[in-house]
RNA sequence: GGCCCGGUAGUUCAGUUGGUUAGAAUGCCAGCCUGUCACGCUGGAGGUCGUGGGUUCGAGCCCCAUCCGGGUCGCCA
């Protein structure tokens, strides 16, 4: 192996065009491929900015021409040389007009044989990408990827800093407080049996930055959540997050529209219309199913349960009499689904916790058939399908249950066909902001309201006073920023004031003392002059996959971890030492397995 | 914890009703080749078919269990 003494890069490999013929040049970078024609090698070096080609040919320089022999894919290499027209263009890459006569060649680093594929564009499978994921980040579509993830970073301190954010760090070394996802655990040796928490999200302390007089705070932040993991979860994400003093819900979503535009200005070089579209929770549960919808497309949910609240038909009859709904979609165009592509569908929406699904097709000259005809007679079945506006070749998708359910099933099943049938335009970015989300969830099993956001969400005014009577239908200051169906962030209006704070927990179930002991520091903190105050988080690794068009939050990640919550890379979670251990002050019990 | 999909050569995959010595592409090794660019041509090496058990004269294929990976429901204030 050589060294690079004495040589100095002139360039990155791909920033060379026609316009440098005659030049000389020294590059680095690793053997994408090499071709031996027998006298002559062609050698496709490669660096982060993509491939340039290299010759090497016996006639002119014997010596060098037989070290170039040697070279084999992903050896690291320095090459000093002329840049040249090439004789034979390519163009299908950037610098397929030129080509570098090599002078020298130092091979710098050699490689064992790759254990996944670089040059070649096969899908390796994902395990082995990870185990191997430096070599996997070699690829061009990976480092896109962290490139893309770089720009948004820094286009949002230039954003949040223009506009008089201060970034400021929170530790991560924090204390559990109930309520939320479950914490990951970090045990005191100084204390213990003590342990701190890795932070779920800095809520608290942007809290107390907004009474310190900060005004308005930003910070790209790690967040932790040990919780299973999705194809846009994993266990340690980050959030662009950042608080706001003096401000209401308006103020707040008007900053970060210039935000959302400035970022798409800059990565994409996309022209977003400012301001999005804006939906209450309701409304967007009534149409879509689902507080994200995806506005690329329609196939909005129709509610029938008046058609049918009286019909023969029990299972429509029922959902209605039980306080629940008989409501659908129309698949325009989907009548040629097979039996066996509808009993999927059927099996689909039970993942969701429908009983069923009752479906019409409309046929040739309006003939209606389907699984619910014969409970209906001609003219119903006609006013069902009108309600729909149903046409020829439609396929009516109906579900009828509890409101949760029809509204979980039916949104997925409307996400599921216009996947299917690729309704969405992929081209097109449609923001849209939900808001007046309800305040709390009331859980059966524990009997008890939950907070739908977090506990410190402010109540929309006018609702306050059905705060203890009908807590359900308390609608918060809170919002949800949704792009292409997917929620990219979210926040609310925080409560400011210690005596309603303490009234909040006291609905959520928390007693005085509890209350006080686990967010004490917060009331406390209220009760020193604390400033009306709200702000956002983004999901930094879910904003990065819709810009970068990728469903896999992994791609987005440097070092990801695979769904069991592991880094095939570095082998953790691993065990450690019994000394470390006895330090903690911790001992194991018997794993199941070893007993 | 539930459900669905997958695991066969270094890699990506095929493998018929259960039937001879488990194939292909690519990569790798050797040789030839002066304009290739997924170079080409010739030859070669390379397999505990995830693991364990069962059915059978016979299992990559069928059955049971189990491990691993992916997706999803629950979960994720």
């Amino acid at each position: 192996m050589e060294n690079i003494k004495g040589l100095t890069r002139t360039g990155y490999c791909a920033e060379y065009d026609i316009k440098d013929i005659g030049k000389k040049v020294v590059l680095m970078g690793w053997v994408n491929r090499s071709r031996n024609l027998g006298s002559i090698i062609f050698c496709d070096m490669r660096d982060r900015t993509g491939l340039i080609q290299v010759v090497f040919r016996e006639e002119k320089n014997k010596s060098l021409f037989n070290k170039a022999t040697n070279l084999k894919s992903e050896y690291v290499i320095a090459v000093t040389g002329i840049v040249n027209e090439r004789e034979d263009k390519n163009p299908n890459i950037k610098t397929g007009d030129i080509e570098i006569e090599a002078e020298e060649l130092r091979i710098l680093s050699e490689s064992a044989v790759p254990a996944i594929d670089i040059a070649e564009n096969t899908a390796t499978n994902e395990l082995m990408r990870l185990k191997y994921r430096y070599l996997d980040l070699r690829k061009p579509k990976q480092q896109y990827y962290l490139i893309m993830r770089n720009k948004v970073a820094k286009c949002t301190r230039d954003f949040f800093s223009e506009n008089g954010f201060i970034e400021v760090e929170t530790p991560v070394l924090t204390r559990s407080t109930p309520e939320g996802a479950r914490d990951y655990l970090v045990p005191s040796r100084v204390n213990q049996g003590k342990f701190y928490a890795l932070p779920q999200s800095p809520q608290l302390l942007k809290q107390l930055l907004m009474i310190s007089g900060l005004d308005r705070y930003y910070q790209i932040v790690k967040c932790f959540r040990d919780e299973d993991l999705r194809a846009n979860r994993q266990p340690e994400f980050t959030q662009i997050d950042l608080e706001m003093s003096f401000v209401d819900v308006d103020d707040v979503i008007a900053v970060n529209e210039k935000f959302i535009k400035k970022l798409f200005k800059e990565t994409l070089n996309v022209d977003v219309n400012i301001p999005f579209a804006r939906m209450t929770y309701e409304e967007a549960m009534n149409r879509f199913g689902s507080d994200k919808p995806d506005l690329r497309y329609g196939m909005e949910l129709t509610d029938i349960s008046e058609l049918v609240k009286d019909s023969e038909f029990k299972v429509f009859s029922d959902a209605c009499k039980n306080n629940g709904s008989v409501r659908g979609i129309n698949a325009k165009g989907c009548a040629d689904f097979s039996r066996k592509d509808i009993d999927k569908l059927t099996d689909f929406v039970k993942d969701y916790r429908a009983k069923g699904l009752a479906w019409l097709k409309v046929g040739v000259d309006n003939e209606i058939t389907g699984s619910i005809v014969k409970f209906f007679d001609k003219e119903q079945l006609t006013s069902i399908v009108d309600a729909f506006n149903g046409e020829e070749n439609d396929l009516i998708l109906i579900i009828a249950d509890r409101n949760e359910t029809v509204f979980d099933s039916l949104g997925a099943l409307r996400t599921e066909i216009a996947k299917r049938m690729n309704l969405a335009d992929h081209e097109r970015w449609e923001f849209l902001w939900v808001t007046e989300f309800p305040l709390l969830e009331f859980d059966e099993e524990t009997n008890r309201y939950y907070a739908k956001h977090h506990p410190f969400t402010s109540p929309m005014d006018e609702d306050i006073p059905l705060l203890h009577t009908h807590p359900e239908k308390v609608r918060a200051k809170a919002y949800d920023i949704v792009l292409n169906g997917e929620e990219i962030g979210g926040g609310s209006i925080r409560i400011h004031d210690s005596v309603f704070q303490e009234e909040m927990l006291e609905v959520l179930g928390f007693t005085k003392d509890k209350a006080q002991e686990s967010f004490g520091f917060l009331l406390n903190a209220l009760k020193y002059g604390a400033p009306p105050h709200g702000g956002m988080a983004y999901g930094l690794d879910r904003l990065v996959m819709s810009i970068t068009k990728t469903d896999n939050i992994r791609d987005v990640i440097a070092f990801p971890k695979i769904q069991s919550g592991a880094c095939p890379l570095t082998d953790a979670p691993n065990i450690v030492e019994k000394k470390q251990l006895d330090e903690l002050g911790i001992c194991l019990k018997e794993r199941k397995d070893e007993v």
